[in-house]
DNA sequence: TTAATCCTGAGTAATTTACTCGGCATTTAT
DNA sequence: ATAAATGCCGAGTAAATTACTCAGGATTAA
């Protein structure tokens, strides 16, 4: 249950641009330097953000990036997602996977129940938590009672 | 932010375990079979299971193993502790590590915050499930609330 | 024209995961 | 006593994933 690295700086990464939004683009060099993350990995993370649609490049000398949504409309789950794919506890649960297969046993949707619940619940948590709440630093209080 | 096949296995394990509580000891090659599991991983499995104390083992034949408590009083956070670790989704939250370094930093921090309530949810939601939940198909419903 | 940037695809090193393997120890039934 | 079924243990390995690096091209502003 751990995040990787890409998803920690995505978000790190994410925060940045939020604090600078209106300040036109920020190169690469800027955060990497400000968050002491290699340069080229940052790259990596970037081009996921980007293709994702959560943030606009400008190429060339003053060039960047600036996020594509104000900061309150850009949530830690959508860049969690972003970087790492869906967020699920277990394979079986995302679309067509042939692991069906085993869930034909009773016992599994017993657990199929909980790892469905989990993904639920982490998802939820992670989509009500926006880069203007991070900056802000105070969410929402919120009930979960799914 | 997935399960390793061995958290997962390890509940699918625990649950085996739990709908034949009081049947005496059962055999890792039944729950093998059963489960549809490599004896031999379970081996490695239960291993980490005893160790923590969910579950008590009776060597020689006739042997195998049961639960160390009634289903009601195993959770699945307890069964995941025990074969991954703590249950966090970065490492800074747990204990002494020297990432402290990079923890000197303003943003660092406001994501922190995250994690720490992300970790927390988990924790909470997965010790709030024990086997006799899984067994019976219902949860408790809860307010998740700090 | 230059320098700073983004962009891309490939490659690699390190780590973790998911196991396997061999063999010994214990217990019950015969 | 012996055999058979089990648990127990430490080491080893193969596959997958992660966390990057590298080389070089494309774009843009000064």
């Amino acid at each position: 249950m751990r995040l990787s690295a890409k998803g920690e700086y995505g978000v790190r990464a994410m925060v940045y641009l939020a604090l600078n939004y209106r300040s036109g683009p920020i190169p690469l060099s800027k955060i990497a330097l400000g968050e002491n993350i290699s340069q080229q990995f940052l790259e990596q993370i970037f081009a996921a953000l980007r293709r994702e649609g959560l943030i606009y490049s400008a190429r060339g000398i003053k060039g960047g990036y600036t996020l594509a949504y104000p900061p309150e409309k850009i949530c830690v789950g959508d860049i969690i997602r972003a970087l790492e794919g869906p967020i699920t506890p277990v394979n079986c649960l995302s679309e067509g996977k042939e692991e069906a297969d085993r869930c034909t046993r009773a016992d599994i949707c017993l657990t199929r129940n909980v790892w469905e619940r989990l993904r639920d619940h982490i998802n939820y948590l992670l989509d009500n938590i926006s880069l203007q709440d991070m900056i802000e630093g105070k969410f929402d209080e919120f009930i979960v009672n799914k």
